[in-house]
DNA sequence: ACCTGAACACCGTTCAAGT
DNA sequence: ACCTGAACACCGTTCAAGT
């Protein structure tokens, strides 16, 4: 039967869940798929655009917030929940950040961050600005986290992962911008 | 006269500022230089390596933070001038994000973060986590502009660049995280 | 409509051999 | 000590030609 984007995307989510960007190539995608490496450009535009879609599949896994618990609280659980996520698949802080350079605040778990950050007290005109400061936290611990881990393959003399550490840390960066948030409100 | 680690690094950041990541690679840098590509392996490890040592020169180019000004004001000085010295810097983004998961904290405008943090209120225990909160939202402000404006090369129906939206939408950020910082004080 | 074969213009890295 | 030549195992992308 004949191939589908769908399937190019979803074997190239695969590939990234089993082996990370770095064997995410179009053409060990085509070994993969049985098919010629051409074959993915019918499909797919180049490279760059298919990753986008990977970043989506990836952020349409996030689940959704809860509504139950005080604004402040939610907006610290999904972005905790947002980083469990994406900590979980291999370089995605990478391939999320060059989705989001290409369609900023376009999915969904941006705009549950955005209302988030609404709710918690945040000036509607500062919105989106503060939901995109939690974002860069989101992204930028994942990544740390992501390449400390890659680069101890290679170099094994250096400080031990941490990842508690890591996700302390994260932690006392969301109290500190709600508590930012808190008191700009009016 | 023989080749010198130093004028590997200094051609590395050139090529750098000049073209971008895409057309800094090991075998460009040799036709650069002159020489054949694996002479280079003579004086430097890997292109991973390379690549800590170009961040660490643009770091060091950051100018140092004046000591007249309140801290809170100094602290979103410094940020805002580690910002636009990398946004000058094409890909600089990614290439001192690589060096920080190398060798976490290790650079001075790092180390004058935590500084200023630590003077504007933050507690001695949550110091280097604020610092990491600031440093992820430089990296992630300045890695979005760049991304959209590489992305616009081959895409060209998207919306305008904007700079100065980004910098507004970064000082908001700012604003955010010391007021967070004042508040957390006892 | 969908895919193959083959090419084009590249990569990072290694390593015997030269000077 | 420092470098070349040549290779190894790859890339992303294009495109005539096939079915």
């Amino acid at each position: 039967m004949a191939l589908s984007r769908q399937q190019v995307v979803t074997t190239a989510v695969d590939l990234l869940r089993r082996y990370g960007l770095g064997d995410l190539s179009m053409r060990r995608l085509a070994r993969e798929l049985g098919v010629a490496p051409g074959a993915l450009y019918w499909h797919v535009a180049n490279k760059q655009e298919l990753l986008v879609e990977v970043a989506d599949v990836l952020l349409a896994e996030i689940p959704e917030p809860p509504t139950d618990r005080p604004p402040a609280e939610a907006l610290t659980g999904v972005a905790v929940a947002i980083r469990e996520a994406l900590l979980r698949v291999p370089d995605a802080a990478d391939v999320v950040a060059l989705a989001y350079a290409v369609e900023p605040g376009s999915a969904r778990p941006f705009r549950d961050l955005a209302r988030l950050v609404h709710d918690a007290g945040a000036a509607a005109s500062e919105r989106d600005e503060v939901a995109t400061l939690v974002l860069h936290h989101i992204l930028g611990s994942v990544a740390a986290q992501q390449n400390r881990a890659l680069v101890a393959q290679v170099d094994p003399d250096l400080p031990a992962p941490a990842a508690t550490s890591d996700a302390k840390a994260f932690e006392v960066g969301m109290a500190v911008i709600v508590r930012g948030l808190a008191t700009g409100r009016d």
